[in-house]
DNA sequence: TGGGAAGCCCGTGTTACCTCA
DNA sequence: ACTGAGGTAACACGGGCTTCC
C-alpha cells in the first residue's frame, strides 16, 4: 500500500514527489493534490498517527489513513491564484457550517444529508442534529458511515449511487427525505468559479479529489461529481459546437473551391477546342491554397496531344478537390501546397 | 488461470427546477 | 402576474473497467 505523509507548512516541497491521478478506479491509494504546482488543498493516506480509520481487517486490507490538511489554515491568498475571497472556507466553519448564500440571497443549505443523518440517529451515533451549527461537515458524515464498515471502497460506490437516486441501487435522497421533491440547488458563485479552477486542473476526479472539494466548498461528494459529469457535458457539447462551425466553414470553403475549378476546366476545355494543335500550352497543375486563395502554377512535361493535356487538367482538378490535408487542420494551419517538382 | 459477480466511474440523454427577459 | 426560453443541477441508464472469489 502506498503510503504518503499529510504536512503542512512547506506543502510544496513535501508533495513534490506526488503525481496527479490518472487512473480513477485504482487511486484509492493515491494521494490528492488539488493542483500539481500549487497545491491548495493536501488530502493524504498514509500511516499518521491523526485522523479516521477506515478499516482494519475487511480482505486484508490495509489500514487508510486520511490526512486532510485544512483549506483554511492556508492563506487565501495561495489558495486561488485570482485570490478570489471564499467567505465559506473560513468563516462558515466558526460562523454558520453548512450554510452558504446563494446569489439570490437564498440561505441553502447544500450539506445536510438527512439520509446519512438518519442512519446515524437509527444506529445511534454520535452526530449532530440536521439543524444544529455544529460544524459536522457532510464529509466527516460521510466518512463517518463509510468508517462503521470494513470495506471503504465499496462503501464509497454504495453511499455514492444511494445518493444519485438510483432506484436500482438505492434510495434517493427525496426518498428518505420525507418524500418531497427534489430541490434544485443553486451553486454559488464562489463554490463554481472553485470547482471552474478545478475543472480546469483536471476534468475528472477521483475519490479523493471528490471527497476533499466537497468539503472545501461544502457540498456533497455527489454533488461535486454531479458538478464534474455535466460540466465535461458541456465542454464537450461546447467543442461539438465549433467543430461543427468549423466543419461548416470547411464545407464552405470546398464548395466555392470546387466551383472554381469547374469554372477553370470549362475555361480550359473552351481555350484547347478553340485553338490549333500547335499553340496549346503545356499542361499546367493548378493549385490553390483554400486559405490564401494563392494560386500555384507548375508546368509539367509538354504533353504532345490536346487529349493529353484535358487528362492531365482533369486529374489535377481531381488532385485539388482531394485534398486530404484540408480538414484535419484549421484554416490557418492550411499551406500552399508544394509544386509538384 | 479463466470466468462470473459486484462495484465503481463515466458518458449520454433526460428531467425538473430556477432565473430572467 | 404570467410565460417561454435558457441554464443547469440532478437523475436514469448502459457500458467499460477493475477487483474479488
Amino acid at each position: 500500500m502506498e503510503l504518503a505523509l499529510s504536512l503542512g507548512g512547506d506543502t510544496q516541497k513535501s508533495f513534490s514527489f506526488l503525481k496527479k491521478s490518472t487512473n480513477n478506479s485504482s487511486s484509492h491509494e493515491e494521494l490528492l493534490t488539488s493542483s500539481n504546482k500549487d497545491l491548495r488543498f493536501c488530502m493524504g493516506l498514509g500511516k499518521s498517527n491523526t485522523t479516521h480509520e477506515l478499516d482494519e481487517n475487511n480482505g486484508g486490507r490495509k489500514i487508510l489513513h486520511l490526512d486532510l490538511l485544512p483549506l483554511s489554515a492556508v492563506p487565501l491568498n495561495q489558495i486561488m491564484p485570482s485570490q478570489i475571497p471564499f467567505p465559506w472556507l473560513s468563516q462558515n466553519i466558526a460562523a454558520e457550517p453548512g450554510l452558504t448564500n446563494g446569489p439570490a440571497g437564498k440561505v441553502l443549505d447544500m450539506n445536510r444529508r438527512p439520509i446519512v443523518l438518519e442512519e446515524e440517529a437509527e444506529e445511534g451515533a454520535d452526530l449532530s442534529s440536521p439543524n444544529s451549527n455544529s460544524g459536522v461537515s457532510s464529509f466527516q458524515m460521510e466518512f463517518s458511515s463509510i468508517y462503521r464498515n470494513g470495506n471503504s471502497r465499496s462503501l464509497i460506490g454504495k453511499r455514492d449511487h444511494s445518493e444519485a437516486g438510483d432506484t436500482e441501487r438505492g434510495v434517493s435522497d427525496e426518498d428518505e427525505n420525507n418524500g418531497l421533491a427534489r430541490k434544485k440547488l443553486r451553486l454559488t458563485k464562489e463554490q463554481s468559479a472553485f470547482l471552474e479552477e478545478s475543472f480546469k486542473e483536471h476534468n475528472t476526479l477521483n475519490p479523493k479529489q471528490k471527497f476533499a472539494l466537497a468539503k472545501q466548498l461544502k457540498l456533497r461528494p455527489r454533488q461535486v461529481e454531479v458538478w464534474f459529469q455535466n460540466r465535461r457535458a458541456r465542454t464537450k457539447l461546447k467543442q461539438t459546437e465549433l467543430d461543427c462551425e468549423y466543419l461548416k466553414r470547411c464545407c464552405e470553403t470546398l464548395t466555392e473551391e470546387n466551383r472554381r475549378l469547374q469554372k477553370e476546366l470549362q475555361e480550359l476545355r473552351a481555350l484547347k477546342s478553340s485553338q490549333p494543335l500547335y499553340m496549346q500550352l503545356p499542361a499546367t497543375t493548378l493549385t490553390m491554397c483554400p486559405s490564401c486563395e494563392r494560386v500555384a502554377t507548375t508546368t509539367a512535361a509538354a504533353v504532345p496531344t490536346a487529349a493529353a493535356a484535358t487528362s492531365a487538367t482533369a486529374t489535377n482538378t481531381t488532385l485539388s478537390l482531394a485534398k486530404p490535408n484540408l480538414f484535419p487542420f484549421p484554416p490557418a494551419q492550411v499551406h500552399a501546397p508544394q509544386a509538384a517538382s
